[in-house]
DNA sequence: TTTGTTAAAGCAACTTTGTTGCATTAAATT
DNA sequence: AATTTAATGCAACAAAGTTGCTTTAACAAA
């Protein structure tokens, strides 16, 4: 895995970002003409195979990425995740891990647990 | 609300499966030429805002439905979801319904709840 | 420092999912 | 049967994401 600009530049974004973003949100905080477009996308695929990141599918099936800051031992992802609907901002609910049972012989691979509503922030205004 | 065609065949479908159907499946199994594509969406729009399905986001972002069936009293929709990634399938898990608590102050509309990985079925073969 | 290897980037074209505007059709009410 | 208007069809569009292929640039080795 190299270390290239765009590579640098991306993780850079992600990681001081408070929020989770999508590709289209990434390349709008980049420089522009930093890179191309379908190299955002590939560059987040390395990202993640890398397990620097984690991803997260939104309400609205828009992937978006978020750093793994209290990403602890295991890179297990199993906190919630909250789309805000007036402000569009998706946020880490870093210590929230829902518990539930799944029948027997279920294998789990993933989880994608988002909870949508208005944050406290939007609630306030 | 009319009783057309479209809305009588799409909500059969709908019902007599037992897992959430996206757009596009639903109509690969109408008889071909039923309806417009753009009509299945505009129906399950209707059937959404009548309570009559519930909808998911899976994680590959594409939204699929699901009957109302074991949709007690209020219409919640609270469940758990099980992608498989072998058979594509994505089933409603009623009887669970995981437990979390967020932080004060967020004002909650809607879950979505997947869990993807490898169903029983898929796990035997 | 230059050279060689190949991962990564750029570009164009494409796919899938979903939406919108507008003209036409067909439920349902009178 | 006439009227009203919700619902449909069609075409066009938009956003998200992918693929193939050529070119560029990391970076390791000479």
């Amino acid at each position: 895995m190299r270390k290239t600009i765009a590579k640098e530049a991306i993780l850079k974004t992600i990681n001081e970002s408070d929020t989770a973003l999508s590709q289209a949100e990434i390349q709008a905080i980049l420089p522009d003409g930093l890179c191309n477009r379908v190299t955002i996308y590939r560059v987040l695929d390395r990202l993640i195979s890398e397990k620097q990141v984690h991803q997260i599918t939104n309400i609205d099936g828009v992937v978006k990425y978020a750093n793994c800051h209290s990403c602890s031992t295991a890179h297990k992802h199993n906190h919630i995740h909250f789309n805000c609907e007036k402000c569009k901002v998706v946020t880490c609910i870093e210590d929230v891990e829902p518990t539930f049972k799944l029948p027997a012989n279920y294998q789990i691979n993933q989880l994608n647990f988002m909870v949508s509503g208005v944050c406290p922030d939007c609630l306030d205004s």
